[in-house]
DNA sequence: TTAGGGTTAG
């Protein structure tokens, strides 16, 4: 750490200091003795513009004065710098500054005679491993400024795979994983911390503090760290990091494209162009090298039995027992299940009266247990809460039919369970200020009713499925969207007619295939009616692996509508990826709203990108352009959705074609509108199914050949979501209950139309279902 | 000093 510029304002700048640095007087310093260890501390009386030698270093001279022998003949002494520290040096440096000195070189001052200064002077440089400090005085003009703005100390980094035992470093880090600040058994707060950089090192810090603002305040994984003045220790085999003597944090969000703000945990910190940089770089990284969940879960999206991270509001507060405290928040969504409302004492709940009440159908309780409780007492009804590791208990109070959900936040620390306070300038928690500002309250209280009929649908379990179909012996599972004057043709009739004709039908669903419902997706080419299977992830990853043999090509980066960033792997392969992100207005957006293309990257990184942006392409150099991969691979992935296109009817074109929707007003970056420039003509996710439908007449096969109509489920999303596949499953549970006779069967309503297929051999008509849906209390 | 990451069991 060549330059430092310790701290603006007063104070003791020894506290400060690396604890194996000890002062030397300015008597002592003559040829002869050991300077090794010893610093020297003066104020600056005089500096010499910056210079440049004849070998072209920097050369920078300061002369300081000795405060202890004010009063002695000889009380000032010449500093000389050289090369980027006399640089770095030159430009933070004034007048009146305390300027600590070490790891210096002592040699005879050949002007001593004629400046009347020490008969020494101190040599500096980088290359000597010289460290200075600088202890500024607090400036006289527009001090608070100064104090926020760049006043430019140069710290040096160190890389999280180069941490010694007992060294004292600076470091940035991505955080992986963190336990918001508690109350430790101790005196102070403490907070655990594991960083990783690019080394792919990781390192565990142990912070601890009396006072939880000088904790660095971190909000979620994928956050960015600078920690000055870390202590490095082993314990247990590896480098651990721990407070010392004059920590301090800041912190960023983590996220590529938004402002770099630091949220700093001391009142006065220094931040350069240079550190944004870092920042901006570490972003780019994590991106694409480590796993952070998308949005944070709501209220409307919880599930009995997980662990969650809720982002909500206190509305009220209230002692329950020693061991544990309730805390009822909001997030403006609505439970879809009945939750518990935890028994307390009116005159123990602290909140507004009306406010508790006309959100009472939004409310959740959250009982919070043993260490958390002395936190959650001292929140303030109305702040906005980040409560990490929730727990979803599905449970049954004696006296009720349903369950209900309740959430714990159980003792301890494990996984960062906790509860963190997120300020008003939180972008999370200005969103959902807005939303919750949004929020009609007409609505949810209406909602009341709806919780049970909500639960049945969602609650797989055998109450819940009798009395579906207690109600589907009545009333028809599925219905028709159109057609609904039509009389119904029984299957008979049916089959004695001539092809093509379109009918309503009422029958029941004897069985249908695939019986494994994830085979029933398939690929459709609209253009030249061909289906294909979806191809699965190691097709994918064979062909990025052909792909990043060859190197992005450096002459295709940075041009006018995309901005690009190149790295090399730090492991064997030494492998060159490259990320493009298309810009709007020559600026960049905001992830969610970027579409980037990346060369050289792995089925995992690919992957990973998709969660933060709104649109990935993968693609590989040419000498002229950037092109699509082959046209097995997908031309697009957007959240978990892979888009492939039809490999007989396009055309693919080069990628700079796309810079047509990236000059658009507002780029919607549609699949369907990136396909048609890039020459793609897309295939279509469809649910193809065969239905084997009777009634009292006959029977017959029916082909299922549906989008997302008749489930009400995309078929592109089914294949990667394990909850839509559950809910299939169950829809087709209820349309075909399995293990029951036909009489105990439910109706369906179809709409279906017959059609002929010739061909040389022989004729066939076959059947489809059109303008059906499944019935709406039934999904 | 405290905690030193890897879910409570109310």
């Amino acid at each position: 750490m060549p330059v430092q510029l310790l701290k603006i304002g007063k104070g003791n700048s020894e506290t400060l200091l690396p604890r194996h640095l000890q002062k030397e007087n300015l008597k002592h310093l003559q040829e002869g003795f050991d300077h090794t260890n010893k610093y020297f501390q003066g104020i600056v009386v005089l500096s010499y513009p910056l210079t440049k030698l004849g070998d072209g270093t920097d050369f920078f001279k300061v002369v300081l004065q000795d405060l202890d022998n004010l009063y002695s003949r000889t009380n000032s002494i010449n500093i000389l710098i050289h090369g980027k520290m006399a640089e770095d040096c030159a430009k933070v440096l004034h007048h009146g500054d305390t300027f600590i000195v070490a790891g210096f070189k002592l040699a005879k001052s050949p002007t001593a005679g004629l400046d009347g200064r020490h008969g020494c002077h101190l040599e500096l440089s980088e290359e000597a491993g010289s460290a200075i400090y600088i202890y500024a005085k607090p400036r006289t003009t527009a001090a608070s400024e100064t104090a926020s703005l760049p006043v430019a100390p140069k710290y040096v980094y160190t890389p999280l795979n180069h941490l010694k035992d007992g060294t004292v470093v600076n470091l940035y880090g991505v955080v992986k994983f963190f336990k918001p600040p508690y109350v430790s058994k101790g005196t102070d707060y403490c907070s655990v911390v594991t960083l990783v950089d690019p080394s792919n090192v990781r390192l565990t810090c142990t912070l601890f503090n009396g006072n939880v603002d000088s904790l660095p305040k971190i909000y979620k994984v994928g956050d960015i760290v600078r920690f000055h003045r870390i202590k490095i220790r082993e314990y247990n085999g590896q480098m651990q990091g721990i407070t010392g003597v004059g920590f301090a944090s800041l912190t960023f969000d983590g996220t590529v494209g938004t402002p770099v703000v630091p949220r700093s945990s001391s009142k006065v910190y220094t931040f350069m162009d240079e550190e944004q940089k870092t920042i901006e770089e570490l972003r780019v990284w994590a991106a694409s090298n480590l796993s952070i969940s998308g949005p944070a879960a709501k209220l409307s999206g919880v599930r009995p039995m997980l662990f969650f991270d809720l982002t909500c509001q206190l509305v009220g507060k209230a002692k329950v027992d020693g061991s544990s405290f309730l805390l009822k928040v909001w997030d403006g969504t609505k439970c879809p299940y009945p939750t518990w409302k935890v028994p307390v004492e009116a005159r123990d709940l602290e909140g507004e009266k009306v406010v508790l009440h006309q959100l009472r159908n939004l409310t959740v309780d959250v009982l919070v247990y043993d260490n958390h409780v002395q936190l959650a007492k001292s929140l303030k009804v109305g702040s906005f809460l980040r409560i990490y590791s929730i727990h979803t208990k599905q449970a049954s109070a004696v006296d009720e039919d349903v369950s209900h959900i309740e959430f714990h936040l159980h003792g301890g620390t494990c996984y960062g369970r906790g509860i963190g306070v997120l300020p008003e300038s939180n972008l999370d928690v200005k969103e959902l200020k807005a939303f919750l500002e949004s929020v009609d309250l007409a609505d949810s209280q209406n909602m009341e009713s709806m919780s049970s009929v909500e639960l049945d649908s969602t609650f797989n379990n055998v109450t819940d499925l009798e009395s579906h179909l207690q109600r589907s012996q009545q009333l028809p599972v599925t219905v028709l969207t159109d057609h609904q004057d039509l009389n119904n043709t029984e299957l008979k009739t049916i089959l004695n007619s001539t092809a093509p004709q379109q009918y309503r039908i009422r029958a029941k669903l004897r069985t249908y295939k695939p019986q494994k419902l994830y085979q029933s997706i398939k690929l459709y080419c609209s253009k030249c009616n061909s289906l294909q299977e979806v191809p699965d992830g190691d097709d994918f990853d064979f062909i990025l692996q052909g792909s990043a043999v060859t190197a992005p090509n450096p002459e295709l980066h940075n041009t006018s509508w995309y901005d690009s960033v190149m790295w090399t792997t730090q492991d064997q392969k030494q492998r060159k990826i490259a990320i493009h992100f298309v810009k709007h207005d020559e600026m960049l957006q905001q992830p969610e709203d970027t579409l980037l293309m990346i060369e050289g990257g792995t089925l995992k990184e690919v992957w990973k990108l998709t969660k933060r942006f709104k649109c990935v392409i993968p693609v590989r150099s040419t000498e002229d352009d950037l092109v699509l991969l082959d046209p097995s691979a997908p031309f697009l992935l957007q959240g978990n959705i892979k888009y492939y296109g039809c490999k007989q009817c396009s055309t693919p074109k080069p990628i700079k074609s796309l810079s047509s929707i990236a000059a658009e007003q507002r780029p919607s970056w549609e699949p369907t509108e990136i396909a048609q420039v890039l020459g793609i003509v897309p295939l279509q996710y469809v649910f193809i199914m065969k239905f084997t439908l009777v009634d009292a007449t006959g029977a017959l096969n029916v082909y299922l050949f549906d989008y997302e109509n008749f489930f009400q489920i995309p078929a592109s999303e089914i294949l990667t979501n394990n909850f839509l596949q559950q809910k299939m499953q169950m829809t087709m549970n209820m349309l075909c209950p399995p293990g029951r006779k036909l009489d105990d069967l439910p109706w369906l309503e179809c709409f279906i139309k017959s059609y002929n297929v010739r061909d040389a051999m022989k004729h066939q008509v076959y059947y489809q279902i059109f303008d059906t849906t499944v019935a709406e209390d039934v999904v």
